[in-house]
DNA sequence: ATGGTGGACGATCCA
């Protein structure tokens, strides 16, 4: 079994490009990121007339998350317990289309789309760094009720967890970039101390190696990427994997998402 | 002058 995860920025404007994709790919679940569509406005019919089953959260432009699966599709949930909302209360906004969940072939799959900071001193930052904790907090406990749980916490964390996951930490911190603070980083770790392990990393080692790479200045053909798309298994799952790549041939051409497709191979 | 790119929406926000 294959399963991937992939940031499209949007399903509607890379159609064509994610049919061409899953064609060749070959895999049986994909966990899909920024959508930035409604219901109304996904192509339902292209996931379908290639075999997939999908289900979609998407309230408006922004956002937006998916789950496409060719080996069933059950108990599908649009936000995890307890996920934050952007400022104010729950009786004010609503949370966002930023997660959702299904169960496929045996594994319960998470599509995460965890929010960007903006900046290290933006009101977006605490936001990002609570809906990561209590997505762990979360996340752990359905581990703790089923220790045989094969949970996948698949999307763009928008962290990149080591110096060497971008091509230029110097840079970045001289920009006082967000990804890669020591917060954001110790939210990602806090996932791997509960027990979640980085599925794709033992089989992408770096340095240079990236799933995302910025459209502007160049940053693909010169190299200069981030690693900040991942997949997060449980102890079960882990011991499943039996391989993983990151298929940066995907960014390559015009009309490609910025973000690469995560693959995971599993036993 | 500098987001120099790209997407959605609608004349601006987001990444």
């Amino acid at each position: 079994m294959k399963i991937a995860t992939w940031n499209v920025n949007s399903i509607r404007a890379r159609a064509d490009r994610v049919e061409a994709w899953l064609q060749r790919s070959d895999v049986d679940v994909l966990a899909i990121q920024e959508t930035k569509a409604k219901d109304e406005n996904f192509p339902w019919d292209m996931f379908e007339s290639n075999g997939y089953e999908v289900a979609h959260f998407g309230l408006n432009q922004w956002n937006g998350v998916a789950i496409a699966s060719r080996v069933g599709l059950d108990d599908v949930e649009r936000t995890f317990p307890g996920q934050p909302h952007f400022g104010k209360t729950e009786e004010t906004t609503a949370a966002e289309a930023r997660a959702i969940g299904a169960t496929c072939g045996g594994v319960r799959i998470w599509s995460l789309y965890v929010p960007n900071g903006r900046a290290v001193n933006d009101p977006h930052m605490p936001y990002k760094l609570e809906w990561l904790k209590i997505l762990k907090d979360q996340a752990a406990g359905w581990v703790e009720a089923d220790p045989q749980l094969n949970l996948a916490l698949m999307g763009d964390f928008n962290i990149a967890p080591r110096d060497e996951d971008v091509w230029d930490i110097d840079w970045f911190r001289a920009q006082n970039a967000t990804h890669i603070t020591e917060p954001e980083r110790a939210a990602f770790q806090a996932f791997l101390d509960a027990g979640f392990q980085d599925l794709s990393r033992p089989y992408t080692e770096g340095p240079g190696v990236y799933t995302y790479w910025d459209y502007t200045q160049l940053r693909f053909p010169k190299k200069q990427g981030m690693r900040i798309d991942f997949a997060l298994g449980s102890p079960a799952l882990a011991a499943r994997v039996t391989g993983a790549h990151i298929d940066r041939e995907e960014r390559k051409g015009k009309g490609a998402s910025d973000h690469a497709p995560v693959i995971v191979e599993l036993d």
